[in-house]
DNA sequence: GATAGCCGGGG
DNA sequence: GTGTACGGCTATC
């Protein structure tokens, strides 16, 4: 008797049962998850003959091969474009594809395998057009105790709460780095969606009730295995939990000779490895670690937990000295509790950042069709390739291998020229309107049709890319076109539906649409990414050079048409004079632009600033009209400076550009050298911090911290790897590194001034005031010159 | 300046 | 598991 079930995909995976792949789909229903199983699917790939395709068939099975084989079939394909006779070639298991795709290789008149590297969960996600993390309706019927699928809807649904499950592990580490083999996890805390808040740990801790004090370090492991399995989670995040915690827990395991049954159907915890990093596995679950996630999506000097939360967040976080994580373990008492404290703390935070990072990926997850799991793993050019693969399919388009050996170094030597960058007006400049393009680069590859299906090389005229001999044919839409074309529509039509929703929905669609955007701004680099399958160098390069041609078309309509001074532009911006009196002229500009850009290329006007600073290409300052200032290029955030000279800087361009009073700027630069020289500066003004990234005696050229670490440990101190040094720099007739002394044994007698203000103030401010034609001894000493070339 | 080699986070 | 990262920085020529 058929039943008919709902559920929300979070996972899926094959077992094998009776030598036969089995697919499982992880589901959430409404009264907790569950498993549904497909038995209808199998493995397969292709094989392109050359010419003769029932004779190369017959070849096949007449072969070694087959006996694997379930059968060959004849089909007509596409390969970039081209049609194609591709003989599908559909095995038992996935395991047989490698050895049968070896022998069928090497069958006369086999000129080509594809699709033979495809994972096979993936596959069939692909294939049964399921996308995760939606609603499916599902047919199922009841065969040994298994619900087996006998029919797939996908529902439009609003999502459910995603159960989601914070987790860090603490371990003892007596000897700084912790040993897997021999010291054990001490604690584990765990924080979720659902408001639990756990330390697990096997000693006592005093004062802090979220605290379960288990019998040893095996209960422990036991008893999270237990609340993660009661919570029923979907999601476990952590922070760099691929590469230590879990990796670290299945080693205790192995030690403790235990299993643990972490994920769904009691799966247990699986390490491997996916490139040179390792990956942890919980079936049934998505297992999403947020470090990698973070680090592809914001900009920071540094990737700790601590300064993660504090950029992101806004969340202050004391960070406890790692090396000597045990003593606070071994001293008990105030000491135990503050290393829970700071456990819970980690699990807390993280679970913050999941609530920032999940959405997004969510939505990536059903958008590109594959699993929460896998695609918070994946790069942009992953993610495009994945999205690019559901699209081929039902296209009958074949999908082309992934580049090996010399092809693939051949396709990373290659290089060619990017964006256009106007050489700025340096100085200071009054009243800019700036203006870019709305996604130039894929509204040109839709406008263009650039593809790999449709690029002409060499001898054409009609849609050729500016300065090269390539063409590309606008007879039949490209395949990369018209799927980009689909996402730009799709986003377009979720950002009218934004303007009309609230609340739960309209988090869901502002998501979705920074997906979209996310995907489609990472076409052009996917086509010049040298291991995409998809890859043509030629392609990548014609999306830069219209661009470049689009740019100083719109450059040369401002200046030759509108009369308007272009300060600056770089790739697809564009920067111009407009006094105040005259902004009607930006409208004007824009429309007269854009009736001259060609299919969806559209410039768009982006602001007006009161004043702006030039300094070099990709180096400038704006203040906008309601006061904020934009800072391209110039700051020195790196905690490499002294706060003293990035403070400086700062000053600096707000009083050029609040005020363009470069002598108040000057005579500022001139107070904190007087400063520094009289030492009216705090040891914190010039404490420059930087990591030491391995150990003291692996540094072959001593730079200033190691030297600074290499003091600290001649005077007892613990000095490891991953330490934060701060040092100052002292007097003397040393070099630089020598004179490099820890901040903890300075005293602000001992800095030298000099260094301050040749090696730290100068350079951070100097670049900017040689734009408005000031020079450094002008700045040093005061020396007035009347040959001085001045700010206008 | 080019290129090879190392490192990240975690305790 | 139908598989095997990556981008930025430093050292060194």
């Amino acid at each position: 008797m058929p039943r008919i079930l709902k559920g929300f995909l979070i996972d899926a995976d094959y077992e094998t049962v009776e030598g036969r792949a089995l697919i499982r789909l992880f589901l959430r229903g409404e009264e907790g998850s569950f498993v549904v199983y497909d038995d209808s699917f199998s493995p397969y790939f292709y094989a392109l003959p050359g010419d003769e395709p029932e004779r190369v068939k017959e070849r096949i099975l007449a072969s070694g091969a087959a006996e694997a084989i379930q059968k060959v079939e004849i089909e007509e394909k596409r390969l970039f474009g081209t049609p194609r006779v591709a003989l599908r070639i559909t095995v038992s298991h996935p395991q047989d594809v490698p050895r049968i795709r070896e022998r069928i290789r090497r069958v006369e008149g086999v000129d080509l395998i594809l699709e033979h590297d495809i994972l096979f969960v993936r596959r069939y996600l692909i294939d049964r057009g399921i996308k995760p993390l939606t609603w499916l309706r599902l047919e199922v019927e009841e065969r040994d105790g298994r619900a087996l699928l006998r029919g797939v809807e996908q529902l439009e649904e609003e999502p459910p709460e995603l159960r989601v499950a914070a987790v860090d592990i603490e371990v003892y580490n007596p000897k700084g780095a912790p040993r897997s083999s021999k010291d054990e996890i001490i604690m584990i805390s765990v924080a979720t969606s659902d408001g639990v808040e756990k330390v697990l740990t096997w000693r006592e801790v005093q004062g802090l009730e979220q605290v379960e004090v288990l019998q040893d370090e095996k209960e422990m492991l036991l008893r999270f295995a237990e609340l993660i399995k009661e919570g029923d989670y979907d999601v476990i995040v952590g922070y760099n939990t691929d590469s230590f915690d879990f990796p670290y827990i299945r080693d205790r395991l192995k030690k403790l000779g235990i299993s643990l049954p972490l994920g769904r159907l009691d799966a247990e915890l699986e390490v491997s490895r996916r490139g040179a990093l390792p990956e942890a596995r919980i079936r049934g679950r998505a297992h999403v670690d947020l470090y990698p996630i973070v680090r592809r999506h914001v900009k920071l000097n540094s990737y700790v937990l601590e300064s993660v939360v504090e950029e992101l967040l806004g969340i202050k976080k004391e960070k406890l000295d790692g090396e000597r994580l045990f003593t606070y373990w071994d001293e008990g008492g105030e000491k135990r509790a503050l290393l829970a404290r700071y456990a819970l703390e980690d699990a807390r935070v993280t679970l913050a950042l999941a609530e920032k990072f999940l959405p997004l990926y969510c939505e990536l997850s059903t958008i590109v069709g594959q699993s929460l799991n896998d695609v918070a793993r994946m790069t942009s050019g992953q993610l495009v390739e994945w999205l690019l693969m559901r699209y081929a399919t039902p296209r009958g388009e074949l999908i082309p291998n992934h580049p090996a050996g010399e092809e693939y170094a051949a396709r990373a030597r290659a290089t060619y020229a990017g964006g256009y960058v106007r050489e700025p007006k340096r100085g200071l400049v009054e009243h800019i309107a700036v203006f870019d393009f709305r996604s130039l680069y894929p509204s040109i590859i839709v406008s263009h049709n650039i593809d790999p299906s449709t690029l002409i090389v060499g001898n054409c005229e009609e849609n050729r890319a500016p300065e090269l001999e390539y063409c590309f044919s606008l007879e039949r839409e490209g395949f990369i076109p018209a799927i980009l074309k689909e996402l730009i529509r799709r986003r377009a039509e979720i950002k009218r539906e934004l303007k009309r929703s609230e609340g739960d929905r309209r988090r869901t669609l502002s998501f979705a649409e920074k997906a979209l955007k996310i995907l489609a701004n990472s076409f052009y680099g996917y086509m010049g990414y040298p291991r995409a399958r998809w890859y043509r160098r030629e392609c990548a390069e014609s999306v830069a050079a219209f661009a470049r041609m689009y740019i100083k078309q719109v450059m040369r309509i401002a200046e030759e048409e509108f009369k308007l001074e272009v300060v600056y532009g770089d790739t697809d911006s564009l920067f111009v004079v407009i006094p105040p009196e005259k902004r009607e002229l930006a409208q004007k500009f824009l429309q007269k632009v854009n009736e001259s850009m060609p299919g969806i290329i559209e410039l768009e006007f982006e602001g007006f600033y009161r004043r702006g600073l030039f300094v070099t290409k990709k180096r400038y300052a704006l203040l906008s009209e309601d006061g904020k200032m934009v800072v391209k290029g110039l700051e020195f955030v790196r905690r490499d400076w002294a706060p003293i000279a990035r403070e400086t800087q700062k000053e600096v361009l707000r009083i050029l550009l609040e005020e363009a009073d470069p002598e108040k700027a000057a005579r500022l630069v001139r107070d904190v050298i007087e400063r520094i020289r009289q030492r009216r500066v705090s040891l914190e003004d010039i404490t420059i911090y930087t990591q030491l990234t391995k150990r003291i005696k692996s540094y072959k050229s001593l730079e200033p911290h190691v030297v600074a670490a290499q003091k600290l440990k001649e005077r007892g101190r613990e000095v490891a790897p991953g330490m934060i040094i701060g040092y100052i720099i002292t007097k003397g007739t040393k070099g630089i590194s020598q004179r490099a002394t820890p901040v903890e044994f300075a005293r602000l007698e001992d800095y030298d001034p000099e260094y301050y203000i040749d090696n730290q103030i100068l350079p951070a401010i100097q670049r900017i005031f040689e734009a408005i034609g000031y020079t450094r001894d002008y700045l040093k000493e005061g020396i007035t010159q009347t040959s001085l070339s001045r700010w206008f």
